[in-house]
DNA sequence: CGAGTCGGTTGACGCCGTCAACGTAATCGA
DNA sequence: TCGATTACGTTGACGGCGTCAACCGACTCG
């Protein structure tokens, strides 16, 4: 009798079944960044919700307790995984530009503020603390803290060119990074209205920010 | 009989009773306002509900609803007042100093960035999307370009003093407030961890600003 | 004094995050 | 090979949320 039945038991191989539908999902974490990355960048991070991001990708809400401990976690692992992304992006920059000089300054600038620009909700969430409520955030402070340093170093080894001032690097570094973290948020959020060129706004602010930086003497 | 239970009925005056409780709550749509912005200011726009207010005005759930359509009018009116009081601070400072010089753009800067931290809920829901979702903001973005607008003549008052460079007033004036609001933002959402002097910080932006903004030649 | 409006109330609905209890599939040790 | 364990799903339930509908008391004005 239960031999019978189980001739009517979907053949799985890895929770997969042929016919596309699964009990294990196969890999759901990973589905889950993507999903929520994606929910993220299109309407924003208030639109994750964990029943909405589970109805998705076809699993029952709770699914997602199974790979995160709560929605917190989940945002968290997304926002880290944006500032992998933008790692590699600002990285591949300094590869371009064996010659080094300020231009390398003004490089990051820039694509520092179109990582911004292309992934809203991700950089909202990477640099707000709105959606992320919880305290352990080790490895978050610590791949962006990487970041930052990757900054003042950059600055620092300007500092060793003669055309900039001679200032705490530190203070430098995030006056740079208010800089174009301003502008990236008021470009993200909507507050730039008028009909100005981006291209153009972004150029002016790491003009200004470099001439500033220059020595004046 | 109806006589005798009148009697009973708390004499009272305005909505208010004699032993203070009250049916009707004198000015609550005014109360709505200052414990809405309390509570941004004191745990964040996140801890604004309207069943949470309503409890601690001690009116019901739905009470607020008399005085505004839904939750984001009720913020839309906070960051309203929010801007109304930003206004006020920047208009003293042109009042202070009536020699102007660039010495008056860099105040304006700083009461800016002290404003954002010393209202830091306020700062937050003034300047970014998250909590305000609706699409008619006229009165929003009328005061808040109007406080642009004043940025702009600032800076372009100043392009006629000699120090300054003649480029585009608005884009200028762009790159001013993205300096000064990333800079505010990083310090509001704690990005800012290495013991550095805010005051130092504010003093560096400012000066680099206004380093980057004034003639090179 | 009676009608209408203003500003409160409760009940209900459907969303949400999350926990507990449960079930099934894969894995691993004997 | 099989039994136990673990990994990964499921549903049920709870309380909190925004909001709407229905209701009602209290002030206002003819």
């Amino acid at each position: 009798m239960s031999t019978l039945l189980t001739t009517f038991v979907p053949i799985t191989f890895w929770g997969m079944t042929l016919d596309g539908s699964a009990y294990h999902h196969g890999d759901l974490r990973a589905a889950l960044l993507t999903e929520a990355a994606a929910m993220i960048d299109e309407r924003g991070t208030s639109s994750v919700t964990m029943r909405a991001i589970g109805r998705r990708l076809g699993v029952s809400r709770s699914a997602p307790y199974r790979h995160f401990e709560d929605k917190s976690a989940l945002l968290v692992a997304v926002a880290a995984a944006g500032f992998d992304r933008l790692r590699e992006r600002l990285e591949s920059v300094g590869a371009g530009a064996p010659d080094a000089g300020i231009e390398r300054l003004r490089q990051v600038g820039e694509v520092y503020v179109r990582f911004a620009l292309e992934n809203p909700g991700h950089y909202r969430l990477m640099y707000g603390k709105e959606a992320i409520t919880r305290e352990d955030l080790p490895e978050l402070r610590e791949v962006a803290n990487g970041l930052f340093d990757e900054l003042v170093r950059i600055v620092q080894s300007y500092q060793q060119s003669v055309t900039i001032k001679r200032q705490d690097p530190r203070l430098q570094a995030y006056v740079a990074w208010g800089a174009v973290h301003g502008l990236a948020s008021l470009l993200i959020e909507g507050q730039i209205l008028t009909a100005v060129d981006v291209d153009e706004l972004i150029q002016q602010t790491t003009s200004t920010l470099l001439d500033g930086m220059r020595a004046g003497r």
